[in-house]
DNA sequence: TTTATATAATAGTATTACTATAATAAATAA
DNA sequence: TTATTTATTATAGTAATACTATTATATAAA
């Protein structure tokens, strides 16, 4: 499981907030547990969607929260564990939804266009986690989210399980596409692939039209379309 | 066009060598026109493949070839554009290969077939271009072939045409569909999303099985079955 | 009250990503 | 042929990055 319910600030009105549990080897220090932890949380998000990954620095994190770099380094062994951790929480966060939104319904292709509906839009702010925006960390997954699995070190990560959220994720949907069709043969690589796209497609969009269809509208209604078209032909 | 054929020492045995027009922005120096600039490219992708592009440095690279940072940044500016010189001469190798390898096929369904066979096959290395190891390279294309494009500078990267070759082979497998259906909606995307999923299936299947159905056999010709299916279902 | 723990402030190091310059070697033009 | 340009090598140097270490201070728990 990878989230909870908790009650915040018990003496004021009834708070739920969502809290995405989160693999401790990510951390050298929760940075759900304090104030400068929430911080970097906050900030990172902010600054690595504004200027992206590579140009995102520790030294510049810490003088936009207003402490030093060594400071950042009590939480964080490196940058690249804190994308982890900030894409981690996304899936989680994502899992969350998925479950919570496809919950009720019955009809497995309904569900399968919800899924899809929800990998393919960009969200509103959840203010139920005060110190994510949920509406940047998306961009950031689009724009950075696989350099979290591309390195040289990820079978290393893998046994770690920094990917646990991403392959959890991956089953879910991949469960979804068999309750279409029990037959289909390639429900994990067909899930990965609708996750993927998804981002790829509408980084295209925006970045490098001519590798989409959807260019002139610039709408993900039109990412959706072409998930659909594609998912619902393969699965039959 | 991308490629021509030049003859190479006229005075030895007719040596037929496959050369990639690169565009020019790319480098400070043609790299083609000096051995110095051909070790380059050479050691880059041998060192890029083997331990990844975020330790590669010109420092390694200028110890490998036995030249210096400076030499080496005499060729290209950073280590940025000598990673899209690499992959533009990737998509430009692979246009000549389609079109060579399609060139007689009329049946638009196996000429199709034929372009996913290429784009999701690990290639031997060509001997008609001397420097490039193009299986290496096809390695270096899966593992660090969207971080060429990743990148905050995206849109002026692209003014400059850096992703020129991409496109058009992208513009040439979306024919080819087309060819196959004329009234198919997405033609670009669906081509843009073969050649991604190519790559990304081929890293999942060595690296995070789980998000794939090909873990047991590791057998490139699974990812080969999977598109097609894909593809063919797409476009009816 | 003692002890542990978190933070802040400061310093310092190795590596990276460059730029600049002078000396030498090779290629080309006058 | 010599003079000139051009490419390479060698050497230095700088600013920024990616860290580690140390000490002082503030806060919280035992």
């Amino acid at each position: 499981m990878y989230f909870c319910l908790i009650k915040d600030q018990p003496r004021l009105a009834m708070n739920l907030e969502v809290q995405i549990k989160m693999n401790p080897s990510l951390y050298l220090r929760d940075p759900e547990l304090s104030e400068l932890g929430k911080n970097i949380i906050k900030y990172s998000i902010e600054l690595i969607q504004k200027n992206g990954f590579e140009s995102f620095t520790f030294k510049k994190l810490a003088e936009a929260i207003g402490t030093t770099e060594a400071g950042v380094y009590r939480y964080f062994e490196n940058k690249h564990k804190l994308l982890v951790y900030l894409v981690s929480w996304y899936w989680g966060w994502l899992q969350f939804q998925i479950n919570y939104q496809t919950n009720n319904l019955t009809d497995p292709i309904v569900k399968l266009k919800k899924v899809i509906k929800i990998l393919a839009s960009n969200v509103e702010d959840d203010l139920t986690t005060s110190h994510v925006d949920e509406s940047l960390l998306y961009q950031i997954l689009i724009s950075e989210g696989s350099k979290a699995y591309l390195t040289n070190h990820v079978e290393q990560d893998n046994k770690q399980q920094f990917f646990k959220p991403y392959k959890d994720l991956c089953n879910t949907v991949g469960e979804m596409i068999l309750a279409c069709n029990t037959k289909y043969k390639y429900p994990h690589s067909l899930s990965s692939t609708i996750i993927e796209v998804a981002h790829l497609q509408n980084f295209f969009m925006y970045h490098l039209p001519a590798l989409t269809d959807m260019s002139k509208s610039k709408d993900e209604k039109e990412i959706i379309n072409y998930l659909e078209d594609l998912v619902f032909k393969s699965i039959k």
